[in-house]
RNA sequence: AGGCCCGUAGCUCAGUCUGGUUAGAGCGCUACCUUGACACGGUAGAGGUCAACGGUUCGAGUCCGUUCGGGCCUACCA
């Protein structure tokens, strides 16, 4: 029986119903071709970490979105899954088994310790064992994951479930390689690439931050070979100087005119080199000469390329310098800086030093300075790709909301590079290249070759290295389904309807999945792509650990329950507004289902006093069957109040779902809020209060009861999308018929589209308003105990009629003693007559008014009416205005100036009476 | 170097695209209320020259320009 606590503990309910959701299989896809689809794949988390409050809040979109579309009848598909972050998760297992070699670290550099002994470790242990390792972090890393999940209520498809490195899902990505490869689109060359001598691999050019730093501009003379003076170059890197295989200026400097052609000593490595001309190179930039390093600047290369000049490597893997560095050799890329710069210095070729702030790249993962290296990598070809990427876009088969990132994603786009997608590392899908031991032949296929086509010798090695972690989560929307068979889920599922990812990914990802879908697929990946906010702290801060400012989504969740942090999030995703993000946040929603909770409470209590058959009666008749709720025909005191509510019901829903099509998270959830809030419990739940509460023994089901158990379950629908606990057990505590059913997969909006009533709203409005003045005059006379007696009058026979019939109610919501009803207009000698617009309203036997604070306020009153009726009055004297505003605005004035100048007057009389 | 976003109540933000009532919400604050769902509650209230300046317009928080302040992104300036 009755046994429902005060306070609500969602801790209590919230773990088993996540279970039963996920054991029971609730959000399998059907496939069921009868309805409508809708697809979304999870943006995959790494199996490195465990969920963060950017996930949550990317899932809590995603989720009341699924819940929305699965509750208005569709087919849903959340495809769950992860995927395996190969540079990532190596560094993990690394570290993993460097604190098992060293157990005795400790201190700020055990990790690195730790890394760089793991790194070893890995070498020494062989690739088998290494990824046997990291096949064992990933099981637990990933069971970690998919318990967040479940606990957290995502509404995902386990069935399912997918994982980048899943052996169909492998078959895909080499399929992916061997096409494209086949195509010309991957290619493998010798270029600079991003190195990164910590990882000690390749990264892509967005895996690089850029940072300012305060650096110097060194100025070193380069002597003419033929002895007749010198020519200056400016750099940042003195020490990369040793790989000089030229010096470069502007054909069109007049400067040096002269000098291009003729040879130059390399200083300190007494090498003659050529000066070049080449239009890369700025005149304005310092001294519009400029050291050309092929090997280990991207510029240079291409200068080097076109003016046939060698490349030396003067850096190895781990940024130290090689035998091609001569007397330099061994020393790490800052001591040789210190050391050349010492030498220069000593033969006096060293011109000035000039302090100067440049850009400089660390890796994204490690945050070790990158070095541009020339080394034989694979790269994909993106112009060609991009290029339908771009119209998909601009011709609308991918919208991109908020609207802004669709620029922000064409100018990226517009600027593409080339992908370099070949990573130095062995977790990860292996590259499907083959080279023979016999020839040399390079063999791309789908299967390790028999023999070579070339020299038919039948040894080969397979290319070392894996592809970056992207190139597989690029094929994530249609590998995941079986890509390229053409599976029945492929076929029902594809393209996805929608994805939601944060702007932090959208290149990373989101770019390269359209350009991969509209290559292999011939279809756009998903019709829509909306990105989502990033959760920032109280202070807008980013989050981060060393900051220590972080929130801990399973944390906040025990602490406050799913559903707070889950509303606290979607009320405050603005689309393109980040999230400031706090506690305090979260436990101001914790109280709405705190508020939730005691409704339900209030109408369960009072449920349990009704005979067992009409309990049976109710649970018959909140059975949805015909998908749509109405109020039944009640008391006339009553049936205002039910019309009213569904007419609500019907109207607050359809907002709700024209703010979710359109992503305004914010909207909805606040539409929900408030309505269930401030119309449903302190209008509704308090005017049918007494017909509820009465003890009396009922033959049969009450209107009364039926509309308000109906529109209490019309409203646990509105909210289940954004609390999906809460909900789901309250509707159970309701009378049921089917005990397995779930709210989730019953309708989103209950009440029907013929409960709008305009009338009602009208009504209600108006004795929620004498309600309200009654209330405002008790307050401000410090009667709010005392129960005083009022007078209300009106020139409207109608609103005569309502106030009668609902007497009763007004004098209870008021905390009236009693009510005169009259026709007419109230006296205005008599003190403390407020006016409104359709009545009059006066509390009579008022002693204890405080005629001081009174005036204060009425003078305050008549000062805000005067400036808004001047501004009316202004509006309407002014010519411009009548002739060329539209005609309601001008009637909306007029009807504003007859209402102020009504106000005003009576505010007039009051204090007038008062002096 | 280019580009983008933000500046509205003490705090966090809606509202700006599509100009037109007396500019809203949550938290916080003040007063009163232990009324039989809820003090994670109820009732009422205080609090804003919408960053500044200029322009367009009958009318600007909203559109345009400039400035100031804050944040972000992209880039091969050696």
């Amino acid at each position: 029986m009755t046994d429902i606590p005060k306070v609500y503990s969602p801790e209590t309910i919230e773990p088993s119903w996540a279970e039963r959701w996920a054991a029971q299989e609730l959000y399998r896809a059907t496939g069921d071709p009868a309805r409508r689809r809708f697809s979304l794949a999870i943006p995959p988390p790494n199996v490195t970490g465990s969920l963060h409050i950017g996930h949550m809040l990317e899932h809590t979109e995603i989720d009341i979105l699924m819940r929305w579309h699965r509750m208005r009848g569709e087919d849903v598909l959340w495809l769950p899954g992860m995927d395996h972050a190969s540079i990532a998760t190596q560094m993990i297992v690394e570290r993993e088994i460097g604190r098992e070699a060293l157990p005795a670290l400790e201190g700020p550099d055990a990790m690195r310790r730790w890394q760089m002994e793991g790194q070893r470790l890995r070498l020494e242990m062989g690739r088998e064992k290494f990824l046997e390792r990291c096949w064992q972090w990933k099981e637990e890393s990933g069971g970690t994951i998919r318990k967040q999940l479940v606990r957290l209520g995502a509404s995902v498809d386990w069935s399912r479930e997918r994982f980048t490195m899943d052996a169909d899902y492998s078959r895909s990505v080499v399929e992916v390689f061997v096409r494209l490869y086949e195509e010309g689109l991957i290619y493998r060359g010798d270029y600079v690439v991003n190195w990164c001598p910590r990882c000690q691999t390749a990264v892509s050019d967005l895996e690089v931050v850029h940072e300012e730093r305060a650096g110097h501009l060194w100025f070193i003379r380069y002597p003419f070979e033929d002895g007749s003076g010198s020519i200056t170059v400016a750099t940042t890197r003195p020490e990369t100087l040793l790989g000089d295989t030229a010096v470069a200026v502007n054909p069109k400097d007049a400067r040096y005119q002269k000098a291009a052609g003729r040879r130059v000593i390399l200083p300190l490595m007494n090498r003659a080199i050529p000066v070049v001309a080449d239009e890369m190179v700025d005149p304005e930039f310092g001294t519009g000469a400029v050291k050309v390093t092929p090997a280990h600047d991207p510029n240079d290369f291409e200068i080097a390329q076109r003016r046939h000049l060698p490349a030396l490597r003067i850096l190895d893997e781990e940024a130290r310098m090689t035998a091609e560095a001569g007397p330099y050799r061994g020393l790490d890329r800052y001591a040789a800086r210190e050391a050349v710069l010492r030498d220069l210095k000593a033969a006096n070729l060293l011109e000035k030093t000039e302090d100067y702030v440049l850009s400089i790249g660390a890796c994204q993962r490690c945050k070790s300075i990158v070095e541009p290296l020339l080394s034989k990598q694979w790269f994909m070809k993106m112009r060609p790709l991009a290029g339908p990427a771009i119209r998909a876009v601009e011709q609308g088969q991918i919208s991109i909301t908020p609207d802004h990132y669709r620029k922000i994603y064409l100018d990226w786009m517009n600027n593409i590079h080339d992908w370099c997608i070949s990573r130095q590392l062995w977790w990860g899908h292996s590259i499907p290249a083959w080279t023979c031991n016999g020839c040399g032949e390079l063999i791309v296929a789908r299967e390790a070759p028999a023999e070579c086509r070339r020299c038919r010798k039948n040894a080969f090695r397979q290319d070392p290295d894996v592809l970056d972690t992207w190139f597989s989560s690029g094929l994530w929307p249609f590998a995941t389904l079986g890509w390229p068979e053409p599976t029945p889920d492929l076929i029902r599922f594809y393209p996805n309807d929608l994805m939601i990812m944060g702007f932090d990914i959208l290149f990373f990802w989101g770019a390269r999945m359209i350009m991969l879908g509209l290559k292999l697929t011939k279809n756009a990946p998903f019709r829509k792509l909306h990105i989502h906010a990033l959760v920032r702290d109280a202070e807008r801060q980013k989050m981060s650990k060393t900051k220590g400012n972080v929130i801990d989504p399973l944390e906040v969740t025990e602490k406050y329950g799913t559903d707070a942090v889950r509303f606290a999030l979607a009320i405050s995703a603005a689309p393109g507004t980040d999230i400031a993000f706090s506690t305090e946040k979260i436990e101001s929603y914790r109280a709405f289902a705190n508020k939730i909770w005691n409704a339900a409470r209030f109408i369960l209590m009072n449920l349990e006093k009704l005979p067992a058959r009409i309990r049976d009666d109710l649970a018959q008749a909140l059975e949805p069957k015909e998908r749509s709720f109405s109020p039944a025909p009640n008391s006339e005191q009553l049936a205002l109040a039910d019309r009213w509510v569904f007419s609500r019901l019907a109207a607050v829903s359809g907002e709700i779902e024209a703010a979710l099509a359109e992503y305004r998270f914010h909207e909805a959830a606040y539409l929900a809020y408030h309505f269930f809030w401030h119309e449903f419990c302190d209008w509704y739940l308090e005017w049918v209060k007494p017909e509820i509460t009465r003890a009396d023994s009922a033959e049969s089901l009450s209107p009364a009861w039926l509309n308000l158990a109906r529109a209490f379950q019309a409203s646990l629908h509105l909210l289940h999308p954004f609390m999906p606990f809460i909900t789901e057990e309250l509707w159970h505590r309701l009378p049921r018929e089917a005990a397995d059913a779930s709210i989730s997969l019953a309708p989103f909006a209950l009440a029907a589209e013929e409960a709008l009533d305009r009338e009602a709203e009208a009504d209600f409005g108006v004795l929620r308003d004498l309600v309200v003045t009654a209330r405002n005059a008790e307050a401000d006379a410090g009667l709010q105990k005392q129960k005083p007696h009022a007078r209300v009058a009106s020139e409207e026979t109608e609103l005569i009629g309502l106030f009668e019939t609902h007497r009763e109610t007004v004098l209870r919501l008021a905390g009236l003693g009693g009510l005169e009803i009259e026709r007419g207009k109230l006296p205005a000698d008599v003190s403390g007559t407020v006016a409104g617009a359709r009545f009059d309203f006066l509390l009579v036997d008022v002693r204890a008014v405080d005629h001081h604070a009174e005036r204060a306020r009425l003078e305050k009153e008549k000062d805000k009416l005067g400036e808004a009726l001047a501004r009316a009055e202004q509006q309407l004297s002014n010519e411009g205005f009548l002739r060329r505003a539209p005609r309601e605005v001008v009637e909306g004035a007029e009807r504003r100036r007859a209402e102020l100048t009504d106000q005003l007057r009576k505010v007039a009389e009051a204090l007038e009476r008062l002096n």
